[in-house]
DNA sequence: TGTACATCAGTGAACGCGCGTTCACTGATGTAC
DNA sequence: TGTACATCAGTGAACGCGCGTTCACTGATGTAC
């Protein structure tokens, strides 16, 4: 790694760039954000960053491997989300519970590019395992929050935690997709996302026969 | 309308096209198939369908407009599929309703193209209220469905249909979308979309009490 | 029934554009001695 | 401490490509008389 000094405001000092890899996943983000995954190109990219069309294949084998890393970085941040959401079940596991479906619809809300590389982008999970590999660990933040509700229940009631796991990811992504972003192409509805998911899932815990918190 | 003499299985007779708009639509929809909305370009569209490149000028402002049509087309089959499926809840309305929620899978995994252009293409409701017309349509058809399964309940306890609507959508859609179709992209799970989707249904209703069939 | 004509759905060539990618290159950096 | 050199991250020009869109046009169709 090499020493740089802060490259100001400008971002850029002399004929090398200092951090092109980080400038051009910002790049990324940003022109995601703007036009969705399909707009954003190697291109752009680079212009945003101040460098040449040919500079960002010293970093990424090819467009892809650029929107894939960005993907990958989006599992993490969203799996270090979840985890300090859920907090180990605390106070009580119903309450961590909420916090994470909540988790869920924020970080689509406030990191749309994110969210788009991970699950519109259309990258493949075979071709790239390490985004896979960091998707899996998102999924496992919510399966330990279920298995820690499940473990509220007497055994001979408990629901698989992988189903309710699936279950409720699927509910967040749904309203997410549907109802979560400030999209065009959003249809409006008369309470918020996290409203919507919370009833939904107390109805499901409900469903489940998990007791609710004391007051 | 004109008359026209089928084309044979060359599509094309000779000078005049004869169903040009069809066969766009027809070939937007093989190109989304294949590669998705992204993918899917006014040039290629031409060239499938045996004709210049300028000609689809004839039948469609733009690119977004046939995506547009292909997208209102799509929500036009799946409420009629859902409204059969539906069926006036007949013989109950819980046994019509685990047909709906069928359905909704059965269309993201049968017309992935169609599925594509209603939820993915980014094209706007504001730009095309028709195609805002018919996903309306096809929601109402789901929240005539939840108004049935409410009114099987005592009135004090019947939630509000249109979020029951809201909550059933969501899951669906989260469940084709992420596990639905025979994407690069999905995430295999140990059992079908169908059974998931059925089990979580079964445990939302639970949670509202709403009471099963007799056997 | 025949003909002139308006209408319409196509043609095909051309445009400007921006893309992804390659290439031989060069300036900057760090290090071995 | 000074210098030669290897390494590396950039340049910038070029490529072939396919796109969306326009234009003046022309062949086919249907209709008024």
């Amino acid at each position: 790694m090499t020493w740089h000094k802060d490259p100001g405001p400008g971002g850029r000092r002399g004929y090398h760039h200092g951090n092109l890899r980080e400038a051009l996943i910002e790049a990324a983000l940003d022109l995601i954000t703007e036009k969705g995954p399909g707009g954003f190109t190697f291109a752009e990219a680079a212009r945003a960053a101040g460098v040449s069309p040919a500079a960002p294949y010293r970093h990424f084998k090819d467009r892809d491997a650029l929107i894939a890393d960005v993907a990958r970085r989006g599992f993490a941040a969203f799996s270090l989300a979840l985890a300090t959401a859920w907090d180990s079940g605390r106070p009580s596991p119903r309450a961590a519970f909420g916090r994470v479906g909540r988790t869920y619809l924020d970080f689509a809300r406030a990191e749309p590019a994110y969210f788009s590389a991970m699950f519109e982008s259309g990258i493949s999970f075979a071709d790239y395992p390490e985004v896979r590999a960091e998707g899996d660990k998102a999924f496992a933040v919510l399966r330990d929050a279920c298995e820690a509700i499940a473990a509220t229940l007497p055994k001979e009631e408990r629901p698989p935690a992988l189903m309710m796991a699936l279950h409720i990811w699927a509910l967040s992504h749904g309203i997410a997709a549907l109802f979560g972003r400030g999209d065009r192409a959003r249809r409006p509805i008369p309470m918020t996302p996290e409203e919507l998911l919370e009833a939904a899932t107390l109805i499901y815990l409900e469903g489940l026969g998990v007791p609710r918190d004391r007051k």
